[in-house]
DNA sequence: ACTTACGGTAAGAGATAGCTTACCAAAAAT
DNA sequence: ATTTTTGGTAAGCTATCTCTTACCGTAAGT
């Protein structure tokens, strides 16, 4: 999906990054995501916003607590993206070695 | 591996996806690369540079033309990166709807 | 040997992205 | 009702990224 391609752009950020390691074993409230990384809270809440555009991840607000867990749907379709980029160049690989040979 | 951070940042730009989505149906020199492309051949030379160090794409001289390939093992890795963050959230998410049902 | 074609490198400019501080809104607690 | 806690938003600064033009090296062709 062209999906993929805004959540390249998420991938690309360190921090990011980080934000995904911490949501990858399960939901976490904004302070709890931020506690620990070296940029300011509401730093956060700006790749947070856009972690959320993208489709990465969900947001469940529960009162004045906002928790945030990982959309593995989103991080399917990136998936789905990488695997067809991937299958069609292991087949071009394998074509060209093909050919090497035959070149022999 | 943590290759995979920097093949992340090299997904991030869309001229590099182009240039990905060129060589997916095999090897193309820089010209044939940068035929159709919105900028410069030096542009593109630039990001190929990228994409070879972090391991994307090989390169393969062959006099003075310059064979470029998308390189499956690169490729690989940055799957099995996502692939592992996939599982860890599917798992994640999948006990959340477990607690929400025991809940109610 | 000279010329042409191909492509990598350097330097500088412009755009973009991420961070910080300051501020605001809403829910919970007292 | 007031205070406290939580977190989203705005504005501005800085750093980084990508682009272009200009230049250079090397291999092939004549």
């Amino acid at each position: 999906m062209t999906n993929a391609r805004f959540a390249l752009d998420a991938l690309a950020d360190p921090t990011r990054r980080r934000i995904l390691e911490k949501l990858r074993h399960g939901p976490r409230r904004v302070g709890e995501i931020a506690a620990g990384l070296p940029v300011s809270r509401p730093a956060v809440s700006q790749h947070l916003k856009l972690l959320k555009e993208c489709g990465l991840v969900v947001q469940m607000p529960a009162g004045t607590r906002h928790v945030y867990a990982i959309a593995p749907q989103g991080l399917g379709e990136l998936r789905a993206y990488l695997d067809g980029l991937w299958e069609d160049a292991l087949a071009a690989f394998a074509a060209h070695v093909a050919q090497e040979k035959s070149d022999d």
